[in-house]
DNA sequence: TTGTTCCAGCTTTTT
DNA sequence: GCTGGAACAA
């Protein structure tokens, strides 16, 4: 191996970054730079010529797609196995070195980790106990604040309320909330990185030795860093001068969950010794969209400074399209994908983005109605649906019996006659003996405290949960959750759900067996788990991709948070609206402002060749018909980039005042072909009634009700459909 | 224990 | 205007 494979592929900035001697370095990353290639080569350059192990190199990143990507492609460059590597994602290292060190972190041997749902529902039953007002304190606003709180790195114990009640209430329930976890064995998301980070900073030894041990930390995505995850970074390479960042203060879009992009601007002045360099050469968009991307970006004031450029030619205009309202801009949308497509383009090439997830409907509904395929990201994932955490509970359960998230889960699902008020004693007495629901439960059981018949479900319960223990130690994983799924009832249960959600969670609960009969299990894993502890970790901390990654033929749907990192031949910004697009919460402070310009510069430059960017003169929220000015990013864009498209000059512009008759399809039904309860068929969904027809000319749909297919809106210019 | 009805709330999301 | 959750009734 030499050198010329690392950085032969290089431009000049790349491989000063990559081919620097290990210090610290702030490699400021536009978008489309190469960032992930400048973090790949770097390592094998610490690997190759650098001569580090693989074990002294840390590299953390935000996503384990992220991870996995990069790990992948250092092992691809080098053709190694780069397995002792520490890549991950700050939650997933902080879990692996707690772990490790759970006696240090004063954790108990099989703690467990809970996600926000269960986080959210331990403080609302916890809230119910102490009795605080729920409308006063809203239990989502309390989990905010202690995770705010853990995010800072302020305990409880240290947390201020001066004579403020509402405050003084707040740190309260998050004082219990601790409690809580400790005595159950539970630590959240916010908890693992406070945790590894207290446990580093309070045990010299072994700060010393990850220290000593790390030649090299890396870090991706470094915008988007909050407080305690510096601060961690920062405890790892005191003294060493050895942290390698990769950013881009201009992509920072997660300010609002705490992620601090002052850590860039302190990052300049607390590694006084670093290297600075620049990213600028951007390899994937044309000439008109970057320079568009660059002056819009350019009005905001709070930036490290840096402007693309391409070698590629000027390319399209971006084209603007003014819409009359939420339909015709979908409307507009989705004719330009099929004109697209049929020019022998690929649809899994174009992107439509969006603000908030609600705008995907319009569209949705008009790809469907083309027969377009789509796929929408960002939805519920796997593992966090209803049936699939239910059946994780059991195994949690089973493995520790002191997760009151899990016993809270499941102790009356599926219904075994464990009722309310049952439950409520067990909770009382918990809260009393400052116990676990479980000890609780069998202090009242001893005590024969129950009635008869809440004595009988009880026992069976217990017989139960002791019993998939038992039978679990032999059998392999899968089996062990195939087990848990058919005996714990949970089949049956949702089999008795009418309808096809039922149908669909059965169908998932079998597909969980299939994960479990998947799932790779590591022996040697160094977080030292049991093959069934490994899996539930995995389901927690990666409960499924919502990236777009496999982009099978069809048109992708998402916000333009998750498009970060993407990139698409064909990309439709919609919704470029003052009040949706930047969101009206956003508009009042600067710093929420910037950040929205921000999020606005991250969709502009996914786009390689077309961008369109759209808004609606009339568009209904909430219920209610508003009319939207055109977003101020629009403005702040050089015109000489822009391209208005009039695609409805032969339409007449209805006045403000009739608008709300088109927005009323049923009013409108203009066809000569179709009349509201005409009979017809459709060579897909078979028979029919037609019960609204809405709008005219091209545009004109009708919605039918089918017989087996049930409520369609159909455009008339696409359907085949025949009166009968 | 389940089904119904009413009511608040309503960016963005990973782990 | 829709949805999810909680309160209530049967």
């Amino acid at each position: 191996m030499d050198v010329t494979t690392i950085i032969d592929s290089l431009n000049d900035a790349q491989r000063q970054a990559v081919s620097s001697p290990t210090q610290s370095m702030l490699v400021l990353a536009g978008a489309g730079s190469g960032k992930t290639r400048v973090l790949v080569h770097r390592i094998a350059w610490l690997i190759k010529i650098e001569n580090l192990l693989p074990h002294n190199i840390l590299a953390v990143t935000f996503t384990n797609k992220a991870a996995k990507e990069m790990r992948g492609r250092v092992e691809e460059l080098l053709n190694i196995s780069a397995r002792s590597m520490w890549i991950g994602t700050f939650h997933g290292l902080a879990h692996r070195f707690l772990r490790q060190h759970n006696v240090e972190a004063a954790l108990p041997d099989g703690f467990q980790i809970i996600d926000s749902e269960d986080q959210l529902r331990l403080v609302k039953r916890l809230m119910k106990t102490m009795g605080v007002d729920d409308k006063r304190w809203p239990p989502k606003q309390i989990v905010w604040f202690i995770n705010a709180q853990k995010d800072e790195g302020i305990r409880a114990r240290n947390s201020v309320a001066g004579d403020d009640i509402f405050q003084q209430q707040l740190i309260e329930v998050y004082a219990a909330y601790e409690t809580l976890c400790t005595r159950s064995g539970l630590v959240d998301f916010a908890e693992l990185l406070l945790k590894a980070y207290e446990t580093l900073r309070d045990n010299e030894e072994l700060l010393g030795f990850y220290r000593n041990r790390f030649e090299q930390v890396l870090v991706d995505e470094f915008q988007d860093t909050n407080t305690i995850q510096y601060a961690w970074l920062r405890l790892l390479t005191e003294g060493r001068d050895n942290l390698f960042v990769v950013g881009d203060d201009d992509q920072s879009i997660y300010g609002w969950r705490g992620a601090k992009i002052e850590n860039m601007f302190n990052f300049q002045k607390q590694y006084p010794n670093h290297q600075l360099i620049r990213l600028e050469q951007n390899y994937r968009s044309t000439g008109n969209i970057l320079k568009a991307s660059n002056a819009l970006i350019a009005g905001n004031e709070s930036r490290m400074g840096k402007e693309l450029r391409t070698a590629d030619e000027d390319g399209d205009l971006i084209s603007l399209y003014t819409a009359f309202n939420e339909q015709d801009e979908a409307y507009f949308v989705v004719e330009r994908i099929r004109k697209w497509v049929a020019e022998g383009n690929s649809r899994a090439h174009v992107a439509i983005l969006y603000r908030s997830n609600a705008q995907s409907r319009q569209f949705e509904e008009k790809l469907m109605a083309t027969g377009t395929p789509y796929r929408v990201y960002g939805g519920l994932r796997f593992f966090d649906r209803m049936e699939i955490k239910n059946a994780l509970a059991y195994l949690n359960l089973m493995s520790y019996k002191g997760n009151d998230a899990a016993f809270e889960r499941i102790i009356n699902t599926p219904t075994r006659g464990i009722g309310n008020k049952t439950i409520d004693e067990i909770r009382q007495v918990a809260k009393l003996e400052e116990s676990t629901l479980w000890a609780a439960m069998i202090t009242l059981l001893k005590a024969n405290h129950f009635t008869p018949r809440a004595e009988n479900a009880i026992k069976s319960f217990i017989l139960l949960i002791n019993g998939l223990a038992e039978e679990s130690i032999e059998l392999p994983l899968f089996e062990q959750v195939k087990n848990v799924v058919e005996k714990s009832g949970l089949i049956a249960f949702y089999k008795k759900e009418k309808g096809d959600k039922g149908e669909t969670r059965v169908e998932n609960l079998e597909e969980l067996v299939n994960a479990a009969k998947q799932f790779y299990f590591d022996e040697n894993n160094e977080e030292g788990l049991s093959e069934v502890e490994l899996f539930l970790s995995h389901a927690a901390l990666e409960s499924g991709d919502t990236q777009g990654d496999d982009f099978e033929e069809c048109v992708q749907l998402m916000t333009l948070h998750s498009a970060k990192g993407l990139e698409f031949p064909m990309v439709f910004m919609v919704g470029l609206e003052e009040g949706l697009f930047p969101s009206q919460r956003s508009v009042d402070d600067i710093a929420g402002l910037e950040e929205e310009r921000r999020l606005c510069y991250v969709g502009m430059t996914r786009a390689m060749k077309h961008l369109f960017m759209s808004q609606a003169e009339s568009r209904r929220l909430y219920g209610k018909e508003t009319h939207p000015r055109a977003s101020r990013f629009l403005k702040e864009i050089p015109p000489k980039f822009l391209q208005e498209i009039r695609v409805r000059a032969n339409i007449t512009q209805p006045k403000i005042g009739s608008m709300r008759k088109t927005a009323k399809p049923s009013t409108l039904g203009t066809s000569g072909k179709y009349k509201i309860g005409q009979r017809v068929s459709h060579e897909k969904f078979g028979a029919g009634v037609v019960l609204q027809v809405d709008g005219d000319g091209a545009q004109e749909r009708v919605q039918i009700n089918f017989q087996s297919a049930g409520l369609k809106w159909l455009m008339l210019s696409y359907a085949k459909l025949e009166t009968l």
